[in-house]
DNA sequence: AAGGAATCCAACCGCCAGATC
DNA sequence: TGATCTGGCGGTTGGATTCCT
């Protein structure tokens, strides 16, 4: 049986909210605050879906919306963070003040995307054809995009330490290091709990309990003989706000690569397991985000 | 000036996860 | 513990506006 519908459809308003409806609604919130959506509208004398209320508050009421265009640097913002979140628009417009979701997703959609998408039909033999509309804008296949909020972002395999090529591969190297100890090995293996916070496919395994809150690891069921690790990254807010604090220049400057998406695994790894990690605090988003993703816009510039 | 095409963007829809009962 | 509720999210729609011929 589906859940019911937030509201009957029934003898409710659609569509444009009028002049009266918008001071309604913002008066009963002033009043009485935020939340409470499904009965608000019986409330505040509303015909309208709870939902439709909530939407009206929180992409055109609010008092702390910015309104006007998108400046320069807000764009240059929201392709970074887009380059490094994907279509997670709540989180992007959480780093704008007064920007909404909808407003950047709508942003994205007609302007910024095209832009991606005339680049990559130039950039492509293959993509020749005439262009869809934006409203049909296929997902990028962003492969550098960092997944957030409780999704299993990928396992990455570790092997022992033995089978690593120092030479060839240092960060790797430096990066599991810490992880690769007699005492974690053994903790893991001895240990019938099953593994705190772990998704999906743990299963007598446990993290240790020095490990970054957004970090879980777990024993590679098939290649236990061998040690092998499986990496699982925990992407929740908490992961983002520890993972933004990182301050990716320094990181950016170790590495071979100038590849974002090279930089940021490296990033990620780094800061979970280095002793460094504290000193590895940058002083804002913006600058610390940078150098990580600029070779990759400089074609938008 | 007219009308069709293209674009913009507010609003809607369906789904999901966490909270609550 | 499972069902239901609630808030939130991303994708999509469609009316309004602007542009183009």
């Amino acid at each position: 049986m589906g859940r019911s519908p937030c509201c009957a459809k029934e003898g409710l308003n659609r569509g444009a909210w009028t002049a009266m409806e918008d001071r309604i609604l913002r008066e009963y919130i002033t009043t009485h605050g935020e939340g409470k959506w499904r009965n608000l509208p019986k409330r505040a004398g509303l015909k309208r879906c709870g939902k439709s209320c909530r939407l009206r508050w929180l992409n055109y009421l609010r008092p702390d919306i910015k309104r006007g265009n998108i400046t320069r640097d807000e764009e240059e913002l929201i392709i970074r963070l887009h380059k490094l979140l994907g279509n997670r628009w709540s989180l992007i417009a959480g780093r704008l003040l007064g920007r909404t979701d909808n407003e950047i997703k709508n942003y994205w959609n007609t302007n910024i995307g095209k832009k991606v998408q005339d680049h990559s039909s130039t950039n492509s033999e293959a993509n020749i054809t005439h262009r869809k509309p934006p409203n049909h804008q296929t997902q990028q296949k962003n492969t550098n995009v960092v997944r957030t909020k409780a999704s299993r972002c990928t396992k990455v395999f570790i092997p022992h330490l033995s089978q690593m090529d120092e030479e060839t591969n240092p960060t790797v190297q430096q990066v599991a290091a810490p992880f690769l100890n007699h005492d974690y090995y053994d903790q893991v293996n001895n240990n019938d709990d099953p593994p705190l916070g772990m998704m999906g496919t743990g299963t007598d395994h446990q993290p240790a309990d020095d490990l970054p809150p957004f970090l879980n690891l777990e024993i590679d069921d098939e290649n236990s003989n061998s040690c092998g690790f499986m990496v699982d990254f925990k992407m929740d807010e908490s992961f983002l706000s520890e993972f933004l604090n990182v301050d990716f220049s320094q990181l950016y400057s170790s590495t071979s690569t100038a590849n974002g998406g090279d930089g940021v695994k490296a990033a990620i790894s780094s800061s979970c397991g280095d002793d460094n990690h504290h000193k590895l605090h940058g002083p804002d988003f913006q600058s610390s985000m940078a150098p990580i993703l600029d070779s990759e816009l400089d074609w938008l510039s």
